[in-house]
DNA sequence: ACCAACACCGGGAAAATTTCACGACGTTGC
DNA sequence: GCAACGTCGTGAAATTTTCCCGGTGTTGGT
């Protein structure tokens, strides 16, 4: 490894599959694995103590979102390079990512070159989005329906994920740190935006559009 | 490698987290992957023909899903040891795994231990499960989650059906010819009953328990 | 540099709702 | 007969939701 080595922090809160990363990684020269996080707290701790070239984030973690850790990143440094790589297919998540901050959006079904491929092209300073997502993300412009994702900022994205994670709003405001009534009113204004009524409606529209999956459910 | 390594199928959609699993199990003496596969078709067929003395399968896979490989596998060959490697930290998947034939059951977030320990008890025909699981399989058996259908009297379990087609409680009173005072009381109750807080709660044990389907969600 | 637009945070107060306590009525089953 | 329960509803308190407001910080255009 030379000095002239790209840094990369990996954060997947699956500690086997931050392995199968650096295996893929290791193997490309001029890059190198220098910090893991297993959350978004720890990722963005270790982002200011290590300041890499580059972030390879998932997006499901405890705690805090992967959305929510490249919005605090990109907070503190506007020049982070961030690519997202996780296991939804949705182009809601990918509109999210990038307006987050994320120069990248890559899913875990993408063959190993194509993680390489988007690493490459993040650190050149482009925009790499993986081929499933393109197609997705071409389809739902055709559709026009106007999905979550594009009438909600980034954070209220955010709490509409936490609200579906069944947390209450006391827990919410905890996880985010501020205050109970503000995540009240994102809440209130969240369904305003979407042009529902109820919480009902809320989990149903979320369903549709792929943000909550049949899988996240809990116990059978 | 020697003859006596003991075989191992590595069945998971994302190649990345396989060359994960991969990078793990080669550090350990006596194991040898020896197949991959991405689905669970492919799974059950390579297992036919390589005979591995191990599978270690994810669950949420395109196709059939891990649940539905497991039997296949089993009814083919009674006698196969399947250990499944999964993100979700649920007791019921576990449960339902299990049945299916698995003999292990260890979530991602576990450390890489964990799995290798798993593996080398399977391979010694033990059942194992990683201590998360136990936790949670310990307290479903303390509190097990009350079904819908068991608790709710004919009326609640009605109402419960209309407020999930996602009419509102002005709507619904109509069509029963009740006032909405008495909905209102009626879905406070059936919270009450279902030991659920929130209406996402309500939606998602609903999904769980099939009250509500994905087909019944309407348009994409 | 300036301004407009917007994201984000939360206080205050009105409006709506959820929840609780309490009856009333009918049916069922012992 | 009567105890148990389902059903329906009222009133009042407790809580939540909603709306309106001001403040801050960032972005983007002129």
């Amino acid at each position: 490894m030379s000095a002239a080595d790209a840094t990369i922090l990996l954060v997947d809160d699956h500690s086997v599959v931050r392995e199968g990363y650096r295996s893929v990684l290791q193997k490309q020269p001029g890059l190198r694995v220098v910090a893991e996080a297993a959350d978004g707290a720890e990722a963005y701790r270790l982002y200011k103590s290590e300041t890499p070239d580059l972030v390879i984030i998932d997006l499901s973690m405890p705690g805090i979102g992967g959305i929510e850790a490249v919005r605090r990143i990109r907070q503190w440094d506007k020049a982070a390079r961030i690519l997202v790589f996780t296991m939804h297919e949705n182009a809601g998540f990918a509109v999210q990512a990038i307006r987050a901050g994320a120069r990248g959006y890559v899913t875990k079904t993408s063959p190993p070159e194509t993680l390489v491929r988007a690493v490459k092209d993040v650190l050149a300073g482009k925009i790499a989005i993986s081929p499933d997502i393109d197609h997705e993300l071409a389809l739902s412009r055709i559709s026009g329906e106007t999905s979550a994702a594009d009438v909600l900022t980034p954070r209220e994205f955010e709490v509409l994920r936490l609200l579906l994670a069944e947390n209450t709003t006391e827990e919410i405001a905890e996880t985010l740190h501020v205050s109970p009534k503000t995540v009240a009113n994102l809440h209130s204004l969240i369904k305003d935006k979407l042009g529902v009524a109820s919480d009902i409606e809320l989990v149903r529209l979320a369903l549709r559009q792929g943000i909550l999956t049949e899988v996240d459910l809990g116990e059978a």
